[in-house]
DNA sequence: CGCATCACG
DNA sequence: GACGTACGTGATGCGC
């Protein structure tokens, strides 16, 4: 465990209480469109003299993040008197979220906990690393944590609440507040309290009795008849009020404390934020930050469309400069130049920075120039290289550590986990970060691609120069070591620029378009957690690929000779154009043409279906394509993934690749390692665990099907996964009206078909087809499953319908996934993109769940002080490798976090269940 | 480089 | 009446 924070006093900024007291307390101002924004100035205002005039170095603003929240679990009535908000506070909450990001501060939130559950938790966290605390809020229910090392400030009068003041209020001390609080109940809260009791007189009993429990218990020797009567009669009103009142210390945040450091705003964030709000006096004091004088101001706002500078960083003075302004604009881009695109396999070239305006820098640390013979007369044996002029590496990675480390400097990337991977391999653990091809992703997912080029041309209207100018292309390509130095200058500073400036065109919009919560507790979290499943890797066995390369071989020759016996010719096996030819030319069976090269299809469900009818060849090209398909992906490609310095696969997880929100993996895949046949589940067994390890998997159990049933809100579905039933054998049963007892297993397995095929927005066609029944009998299997569970009905069009109107669908957890392709007039295209309206929902709610499984597994494992690391996710399961002696503990911690994996935000009618295996294989633990 | 095929959830 | 027909991925080999 680390307990290194980055700052020694952390401010706790309760931002749901403080806009309420700055609109009744500062007078009304409007800005030029009319909106108020009295309330919006002073708690910018407010934030900005706390970072300069405190010199806070740790800032977090707390929000409350919706109406409900688990208290009211327990007393229905919780805060249902409160009146709705002043009309002129309305439009204020939104930009005060904007006001906090424009001063580039944390702003924190989580459903189903007020803002003061989480400053109570992240006070106890604090102090128990010996941070000091101060809360900055007037509301008297944080007053029950002030204690040695936590106090707080009333922000509007600038006063410090410490325990003399809470005594002032409450007459007790600051510990039991709760107790008093309980008695006398709060009219504004609607917490019940025992009636008749205020805070006076509960001061004087709690003093008297030392807590509320003993005086609970000991009521009967009240003297007063009335209150005793009052008291013994609301003693249960009185409990439940404290647990009303008493603040969770607990709540299992996803920001970690260290993230709180206080970072430089970012003068093209702010800037506009204070313009457009008309906040003069503010733009004034914040001139020098945001650019100098504000003649400076305007001409670097000029110079953003002339010509960039690019600077050639070769000696140390030119790094220095760069670094310390980076550390002084707390923002800077960063992109890392190097020899491969596997990062595990990489060497690092050069690192490009830009810390905005029209400037980059690229800093070579590793370049070779070809030289060109016939000056030096060194250059003998042709090809011979020397370096060009460049800051020692490991000298020019010491001075980089603290920059790219420093909590309080932003570190912004295009698909940074690259990079972070690249820096990790050198000894930087680089953060905080942000991710310009996620904040893409995020806010435009399912519209384009996120990489650098494509949003460069959309966002900058800018074409950027292609790494094929550099580097050359086809066999003539080089590393990027033997680019010459003025070209990767080009390329590589203008890289880190559009990065930066990409980040100004897009960080903005996440709080307007509602993308800052998937953004922030999703995605931003998940780029490390990914970065060190990648750097992990799995082990695999090699003299076992091989020999079942061997094996495979063994037996393709053999099938080769078969095959080509069988047709009365050699031919090529794997060429369905051959194939077609040889099938349905020379041996004439039945089967038609097909597809746009004219060619016959060869699929295997069509030459499952000559097989059925007892022909022989279709069925040896079956078995010989599954051996050809197993060894030349998997046992074949698997050994030359192998990294020779790990002697482990490392794949690489694209996190903005699939629309739907889900990951994908490559190089190698190890998404798609067979499961489905024995002969292709032999290869999870290269997949093992180190000496005195295990591998561990869990999965989900039916989660889609699941979230189906949640989001269709489908009843007859959602009691049979509360009551842990069979879903197809339920779905067999409502459907084909067949007792479950004693079912055919052949009905079940329609029943499965229709369950998945829905899931897909498949017709009767479709499900004929997988099906193998007529049309008729699939149509009316369909009817009756849509008569049976109308909610799933209703969900499709009401889904179709959303999708057709805002052109995106979204998933529990907020995320957007656009479907361009629902609004085409091409019908084909048209139902193409209204089932996929209909199946993102589902596949990207799953795909947020396991993510934040995934962000809060490190954690919880740390907690319960296990050392198994997680390396592999395939869609609805998580491997690990966990030593042999914690194999329980760690399977109990695993399946509980992806069981749990929803709250707090979210509360799901049915349970998440989660599956362990255990073995020295992936094979063996699945 | 497009297409067909097939591996996974 | 015809058209096409189940979502999301990545890797490989063929053949132009």
């Amino acid at each position: 465990m680390t307990d290194n924070v980055p700052f020694k006093h952390l401010y706790l900024v309760d931002g749901s209480g403080y806009i309420f007291r700055a609109f009744f307390g500062i007078p009304p101002m409007t800005r030029p469109d009319g909106t108020p924004v009295n309330a919006v100035f002073g708690f910018t205002n407010m934030l900005l003299k706390l970072r300069d005039d405190m010199e806070a170095d740790g800032i977090a603003v707390i929000f409350d993040a919706g109406r409900s929240s688990f208290r009211m679990d327990i007393y229905e009535e919780y805060k249902s008197h409160r009146p709705e908000a002043p009309e002129d506070l309305i439009p204020q909450f939104a930009l005060i979220r904007e006001a906090t990001d424009a001063l580039n501060l944390p702003q924190i939130e989580m459903q189903g906990f007020e803002a003061d559950d989480l400053i109570a938790t992240y006070a106890r966290q604090a102090k128990e690393k010996g941070i000091d605390v101060t809360i900055v809020s007037s509301d008297k229910d944080l007053m029950q944590l002030v204690e040695p090392g936590i106090s707080m400030m009333d922000p509007m009068k600038n006063k410090i609440i410490g325990p003399d003041e809470v005594f002032e209020k409450f007459g007790v001390q600051p510990d039991k507040v709760v107790d008093v609080q309980a008695l006398a109940g709060d009219s504004v809260d609607n917490v019940p309290g025992v009636p008749g009791i205020g805070i006076k007189t509960a001061a004087q009993l709690i003093t008297e009795y030392g807590d509320l429990e003993s005086l609970l218990e000991r009521a009967g020797e009240i003297k007063q008849p009335k209150r005793r009567e009052k008291l013994q009669d609301n003693a249960e009103m009185a409990r439940i009020s404290k647990q009303l009142v008493t603040l969770k210390q607990d709540v299992p945040v996803e920001v970690p404390l260290e993230g709180f450091a206080t970072r430089e705003p970012v003068a093209e964030v702010l800037r506009p934020f204070l313009e457009v709000n008309a906040f003069r006096s503010l733009l004034a004091r914040m001139a020098k930050r945001l650019g100098d004088t504000p003649m400076e101001v305007a001409d670097e706002a000029a110079s953003e469309d002339g010509d960039p500078e690019y600077e050639l960083v070769q000696d140390e003075e030119a790094l220095v400069k760069w670094i310390a302004d980076a550390k002084l604009k707390g923002t800077v881009a960063v992109d890392t130049e190097t020899t491969s695109l596997d990062a595990m396999s990489a060497n690092l070239v050069g690192i490009s920075l830009s810390t905005g305006g029209n400037k980059a820098c690229y800093i070579p640390l590793d370049h070779i120039a070809i030289s060109e013979s016939g000056d030096g007369g060194l250059d003998l044996l042709g090809g011979s290289a020397d370096r060009p002029k460049q800051i020692p590496k490991a000298r020019a990675i010491e001075l980089l550590k603290p920059l790219l480390e420093d909590p309080s400097v932003l570190k912004i990337g295009q698909n940074i986990k690259y990079d972070m991977v690249i820096f990790a391999q050198n000894g930087i653990s680089v953060s905080p970060v942000d991710d310009t091809m996620l904040l893409s992703y995020v806010l435009e997912g399912g519209m384009h691609g996120h990489g650098m080029d494509e949003l460069a041309e959309l966002h900058l209207d800018h074409t950027t120069i292609k790494f094929k100018e550099v580097a050359g292309t086809g066999k003539s390509q080089v590393t990027f070591d033997k680019v010459s130095l003025d070209k990767a200058l080009d390329y590589a500073a203008e890289d880190a620029l559009i990065t930066y400036r990409l980040h100004a065109a897009l960080k903005p919009r996440l709080v307007p378009e509602k993308m800052a919560t998937v953004y922030e507790t999703i995605e931003r979290p998940l780029v490390k957690v990914l970065a060190d499943m990648e750097q992990r890797g799995i082990k695999a066995d090699r003299p076992f690929l091989h020999r079942l390369s061997n094996n495979f071989a063994q037996r393709l020759v053999d099938l080769q000779s078969e095959i080509h016996e069988i047709a009365g010719e050699p031919f090529t096996i794997g060429s369905p154009k051959q194939l077609g030819e040889v099938l349905f030319d020379k041996l004439g069976l039945p089967g038609g043409k097909k597809g746009k090269s004219g060619s016959y299809s060869t699929g295997a469900d069509i030459l499952e279906g000559l097989a059925a009818e007892g022909h022989t060849l279709p069925t040896k090209v079956l078995e010989w394509r599954q051996l050809s398909k197993l060894k030349s992906t998997y046992t074949d490609a698997l050994q030359d993934q192998i990294n020779s310095k790990t002697g482990r696969v490392h794949t690489s997880y694209a996190q903005a690749v699939a629309s739907t929100g889900r990951l994908s993996s490559s190089d190698p895949n190890l998404q798609n390692i067979p499961v489905r046949t024995e002969e292709g589940r032999k290869i999870r067994d290269a997949f093992i665990a180190e000496d005195g390890y295990k591998l561990l998997s869990v999965d989900y159990s039916q989660v889609e099907l699941r979230l189906v049933a949640e989001i269709a809100k489908e009843d007859a579905l959602r009691q049979a996964f509360i009551d842990g039933q069979d879903i197809h054998a339920i779905t067999a049963h409502q459907v084909f009206d067949t007792p479950i007892e004693g079912m055919d297993p052949m009905i079940r397995r329609q029943a499965k078909a229709i369950n998945f095929g829905i899931i897909y927005g498949q017709s009767a066609f479709g499900l004929a087809a997988s099906l193998g029944i007529s049309r008729k009998d699939a149509k009316d299997y369909i009817d009756a499953y849509f008569g049976r569970f109308p909610g799933i009905k209703r969900y499709m069009e009401e889904t179709k319908e959303f999708a057709h109107k805002y052109g995106y669908v979204k998933t529990l957890f907020g995320r957007h996934i656009h479907v361009p392709s629902i609004n085409e007039k091409n019908p084909m295209r048209k139902n193409f993109g209204e089932r996929a309206a209909i199946n993102a929902p589902i596949q990207g709610t799953a795909a947020d769940i396991i993510k934040r499984a995934m962000i809060r597994m490190p954690t919880a494992l740390d907690n319960a002080d296990l050392s198994a690391k997680m390396l592999l996710q395939v869609h609805d399961e998580l491997i690990f490798e966990v030593p042999e002696a914690e194999v329980e503990a760690t399977s109990e911690v695993v399946r509980s976090v992806m069981e749990n994996a929803c709250d707090p935000v979210l509360k799901l009618s049915i349970p998440l269940t989660a599956d362990a295996g255990v073995g020295r294989s992936w094979g063996e633990a699945h």
